[in-house]
DNA sequence: GCTTTACCTCAACTTAACTTGAGGTATTAG
DNA sequence: CTAATACCTCAAGTTAAGTTGAGGTAAAGC
């Protein structure tokens, strides 16, 4: 019963978002609830962990596009088990790791760059870092719009490797 | 002569960027220029560098904000030198381990999390990652609003290192 | 049974970091 | 000298991820 009872409210609460965001969730399709008699929304009790998962993600920089588009892989008929979080949580690790190498790169090549001035030149790996990422041919691309969007990840294809 | 000439599409073209952002940044403070007898702006040679390392910060994650912050570090009357700009290098450095550093905890902990269930749970090395960050009485916090806005830097006290 | 919460919808506002466009002037190439 | 670029200003638009508010209904507490 509290199973698949839980209102806005609760949610929002035990998750420590608003309702609204919860509302907004709905709208972007992250979420689903169902309507009781007075069509007010009711929840079963894994948008605890959708939503928490969706929480997690964000911290890693993950927009809610890629997340939505990790979310389509989970079942839509029944409820995700511990091995469905598990595939997607792996795929973001991926991810995750790519992300950090980048950081890694750009500490290690920061401050000589800054320095030496190279940073205006065609040659400097920080200058160029979204080139080589870019490039045709060279795989899927893992970083979208670096220089714009604070490092989002790419909407299109998160989560290929390599 | 040319170098304090620059034109604003040479800077663009030079730096890759377009000639609107150039004109953003002088509204934001982040760079400056003079004007010829017909209006046009006109740049210093330094301004090269200092598009170029608003871009590098960009790619760290670090906001306008904050990189406003760290350009006043720079001296006001003359141009900055190689150690004027390793300076704010190093402490940029700082900045980027500590959110390496995050994303690391993030990553070790992310399966067994999303796995175990406990992400919704407040004992949740992920879920309570924030809290710790934001924890009165244990230092400068490094990392702002890090659910809300993708892992940006604090604006206030960006720089402030243990 | 009534009053306080909790919900509902929908539109508009918010911030960051830019981009786009309109209407008009300067510079440059030939 | 003139046509093609390049610039100028200022206002408005864009995207992500929500938040805020108005006007109205449902559910819960006592």
């Amino acid at each position: 019963m509290s199973d698949s009872n839980w209102t806005v409210g609760k949610v929002a609460k035990r998750c420590g978002v608003n309702v609204s965001t919860l509302h907004f969730y709905e709208t972007k399709g992250l979420i689903r609830s169902w309507r009781n008699a007075g069509n007010q929304r009711r929840y079963k009790a894994d948008v605890l962990r959708r939503v928490s998962v969706i929480k997690a993600a964000q911290k890693m920089g993950i927009s809610l596009t890629a997340i939505k588009q990790a979310f389509a892989a989970l079942p839509d008929q029944r409820t995700p088990t511990v091995k469905d979080w598990e595939k997607l949580s792996r795929r973001w690790q991926g991810e995750l790791n790519a992300r950090i190498a980048y950081l890694e790169r750009l500490r290690d090549s920061l401050t000589g760059c800054i320095g030496c001035g190279c940073l205006s030149m065609k040659n400097c790996p920080i200058y160029n870092e979204d080139d080589k990422l870019n490039a045709e041919g060279n795989g899927p691309v893992i970083l979208e719009r670096v220089a714009k969007r604070l490092n989002q990840f790419r909407n299109s294809n998160a989560g290929h490797q390599q």
